[in-house]
DNA sequence: ACCGTCATGTAATCGGTTACATGATTCT
DNA sequence: AGAATCATGTAACCGATTACATGACGGT
């Protein structure tokens, strides 16, 4: 069974929390990773379940009621998150941007300009909120996502800044 | 039917270049886009192909040996692109990077940053090359979407040469 | 002739996306 | 009590990824 990156986020996030239900993940998912990886909520129940079969956590199921799923990382899922974690990568992202496509193919720069701009600019700010009120607590990884994120998004801005004065 | 930015891609390259066969698609793919997008060869075989059900490309296919199949864009495709360029997107990219992943969740940011920074290194010199070669009759939206690429890597590289001094 | 690589295509699988549903809570 | 929203789950679909195949062509 292939791991995903979706895999070793689960496994991430359980490995932090403790035991959780597919719901405390999207809640986790929200306010963290959310902002650079989306997931959606569906994927929250599914990859559990696939972990599941291939013994990385474990499953326990409420009886009455909802039948609410807890699931819980087990030693061989503690051995796969580290294995990854300890393997360095050479995959650098795809820049994968709708608007570069556009641009690719013609589209106006000067009217694709100012909604990047504003939804950069909203995201960095968005960012720079979370850092601005991160609780000391939160380990070292995060800060420096989300510091990778900030500088991202800087640099994001100035580019389409400089196609709009280049523009006019 | 919905229009994917796989589509798109295949609609912007079949109007630059007149009609096309997947091979040849997937040429133009590599020099360009691919460079930012990634795309698999099957998928230029299919996707034309759904896009031809939709009458946005007629296929011709040859009667004897490799039965070679031939694109073109029809009005109606032409039509979709030429919507599609015409509005703006607030969409904006995810990070979506496998090495930020690893470090949100605890990896050694020293053992991850020559890895990352070798392969910035290389995509940059990849796109540099590209630039300095590049025809003069390549027109303005592919240097741009070049452009914003090679100012990415840039960042990128930045970015992973301050946490590598940061933490040593 | 043979071998390697380029060219060309199909099929199976699988994860991601979308849509649908309904049970709890909270607020008015 | 009713409405709205949060919580929780399942299922269908569809595109992307992977794997499998084989035909053509250039070089030795």
């Amino acid at each position: 069974m292939q791991l995903t990156p979706t895999s070793y986020i689960v496994l991430g996030l359980l490995e932090w929390s403790g035991d959780s239900t597919p719901y405390a993940l999207k809640q986790m998912v929200a306010g963290s990773i959310g902002n650079f990886w989306t997931l959606h909520h569906a994927q929250l129940y599914s990859e559990p379940e696939r972990l599941a079969k291939g013994g990385y956590v474990n499953e326990e199921r409420e009886r009455g009621g909802r039948r609410r799923r807890t699931y819980a990382i087990t030693d061989a899922g503690l051995q796969a998150l580290a294995d990854w974690r300890g393997q360095a990568t050479e995959a650098i992202p795809e820049l994968r941007a709708p608007a570069l496509l556009k641009l690719f193919f013609g589209a106006d720069p000067a009217q694709l300009a100012p909604p990047q701009l504003e939804a950069h600019r909203l995201k960095l700010a968005e960012y720079e909120r979370i850092r601005d009120t991160m609780p000391e607590s939160v380990p070292e990884g995060p800060r420096m996502a989300l510091d990778a994120g900030i500088a991202h998004e800087r640099q994001q801005i100035s580019w389409w800044e400089a196609i709009m004065v280049s523009r006019s």
